[in-house]
DNA sequence: CATGAATGAGTCTTCATTCAT
DNA sequence: GATGAATGAAGACTCATTCAT
């Protein structure tokens, strides 16, 4: 592990139970100030009065901001990804249009959950340590997609892993201009429609001759 | 004009020629600042130094640091737009895969011809000015590929705006991914095939039945 | 025994084994974080933590990071005095460049045995409370080195006392600047012999008549 | 000039007139903080406080607390050792009794000219930056010193380098412990005299016979 | 108009020390 | 006695912005 990753990484974990308060109080005042302050003012100090934690305590666990707020943004994108591997898991050998359907649902579901702490989070993955961890969750999702789609009946994909990153990075746009809220309205109502014929028709275009005429 | 808006409009147009000259050598440098440094770090102080004005001067064109950001975003934001309202008008009434297919390559084109640019620009874009700017470009994109829809022979849509919207973020999300570069090795080679192939099939998915069993 | 004074006392005398051991730890923990990080980063949690012990306990010993390191600091010097003292019992009564020959050899020694350890001492000697300490030691060395030369046969000494801080003082200039390291290259080696040809040549610059011309 | 080294230069040099005194006062206020607080109690704030100057002021000319006690230290050590190369330039071919009793008391007039500043820069040099300016000032010194003592009639070093550096460092030590006024009582008064009697044994122990017997 | 010196609020971070468990 | 979580004062340093020259 070189020293910039080391640097991201918390510093100790809670053996007592009171530091287990600590660490939780700290995740959440973190995002509370995001939402509210935005990243910029978004300060240990801030973070810390919230949490009603002294400024010592906080770094008693993170070595220093970005560690602490790539570990909010982490505990975030392990969920989205979470949901996303448990969907490809369950959905192995489905015609791909339910594939579709269900990976769209899913994905907004993760997403959309906590819109607020979505896209307050989407500053902090702009964030020099932010990009390393993005970077690290599409991956683990578009294996499971990848892996999901070759389990398909009736359609080839050349290059899975190829297919699943557009994809889902081709989900990833639009819910990220929803989320950010500037989106014209309606959109949230019919987006997941509209997402699932995308993904389907992106899909279906991989099918075999023999599936497409059938 | 409300006061937020005001404050980061530009100070005084460049009417003289010198004015447009410090304006651009300010744009410049602040892109190049950007882009070595990082927002966080792209300090009024430095971009001035860079841009071999003081920062006096500098203040003289722009109300605030903010206002200087947004009017280099808004340049490349600007120009990203002109880009595709051309393409939309020179393939009105063109077949929806030729419109998908130059929409694609415009896009890219446009984006990718100064990727360091692109990307760095990606973190102003995420500060609190830079939404409304990104959020008034997409409209305008949109509108101009809802109109080269409408126009296209054999298809009706019901929602062209709609349509237009998940179609173009649908290529921003990947493209982001490029750009921020943790995408897989091989995918900006092909990655403006299968976005084509992502357009194409969702456009088709509109065709009228006549046009699809044609 | 004023305020001051006392809150550089150790807090509790180690009457018991483990209380010595874990004194004993924490010195050589306090030199070797010293060593390693400098005086400034040479903190109570890095000390209590190298020595294997935790801060509170580190707290029990020494009422606070002065003290502690005042009584590493004393030790160190402590061991330089009884080895000059020892030299100076040894010798009394020899002749003056026997005195010099054994004062340079054995000061010598007793500082580059640990050089590292010596060098890294000099900063804490810099302290508040270092001075007192250093100045403590030179008293004790400057006595036992006065007493030696009262007993140098066919010399007189008007101000043995006074010639014996000269003396000193001299050597440890430039067993300083070798132990900082900044020295010429080769210093070292041919230090002792210069330093005992310096004290010889002013302690037989106080020889009388009758032995200089002997 | 390797990234260490960059980091104790200045920052800017004043070009305006009130740049220099801003610079002169920050000077200033650093030595009398230095004397009244100590090395550890001199901070940035208490500087450009005592120096009616704002904090940014002093971060305009120096990038870091070090680099401005670095300056005032070299600013000290640059006197001393311009006094001893002037003497040493004087003296070339002088017996060298007349070399250390000039020397004695040249070095002693500039540490003593002030006593206070003297005392107070010893905390500077040991920390890091202090040791190279002082191994620097050294050399400069030693230089001087062994030229002039090659220039000396009826006597021979072998390697004057050395002798030089003996000498100094021989110097250094007394005048250090009687600056940090610890030293006995009455060492002051006598002490030019000793240290010049020290010097002229040791120089003389390099006469030539012919020299020693005339 | 241009310049760049000065400002000082606001950041992050460290560390000696205390005290409940 | 031992532990280590919590504390918060204090330090170094940055940077947008102003304004006298």
């Amino acid at each position: 592990m070189n020293a910039a990753a080391t640097a991201l990484k918390p510093r100790k974990s809670p053996v007592q139970d009171r530091s287990a308060a600590t660490v939780e109080a700290l995740h959440a005042a973190a995002i509370q100030v995001l939402i509210k302050e935005g990243l910029s003012r978004c300060t240990t100090t801030r973070i810390a009065g919230r949490a009603g934690v002294s400024i010592g305590s906080l770094y008693q666990y993170y070595p220093n901001r970005d560690a602490l707020l790539a570990a909010v943004l982490k505990q975030h994108l392990d969920g989205v990804a979470d949901a996303v591997e448990g969907i490809c898991r369950q959905h192995a050998g489905a015609p791909v249009s339910r594939m579709a359907a269900r990976l769209v649902s899913g994905f907004l579901a993760a997403k959309l959950s906590n819109p607020v702490e979505s896209k307050a989070l989407y500053a902090v993955a702009e964030a020099r340590g932010g990009h390393v961890l993005a970077a690290r969750m599409r991956e683990r999702m578009v294996s499971a997609v990848a892996a999901m789609l070759e389990s398909a009946p009736g359609a080839h994909f050349d290059d899975p892993v190829m297919t699943a990153t557009i994809a889902l990075n081709a989900l990833v746009g639009p819910v990220r201009t929803l989320l950010e809220s500037r989106a014209p309205q309606g959109l949230e109502a019919r987006l997941e429609g509209q997402l699932i014929l995308l993904l389907t028709a992106y899909f279906q275009a991989h099918q075999t001759e023999r599936e497409r005429t059938a």
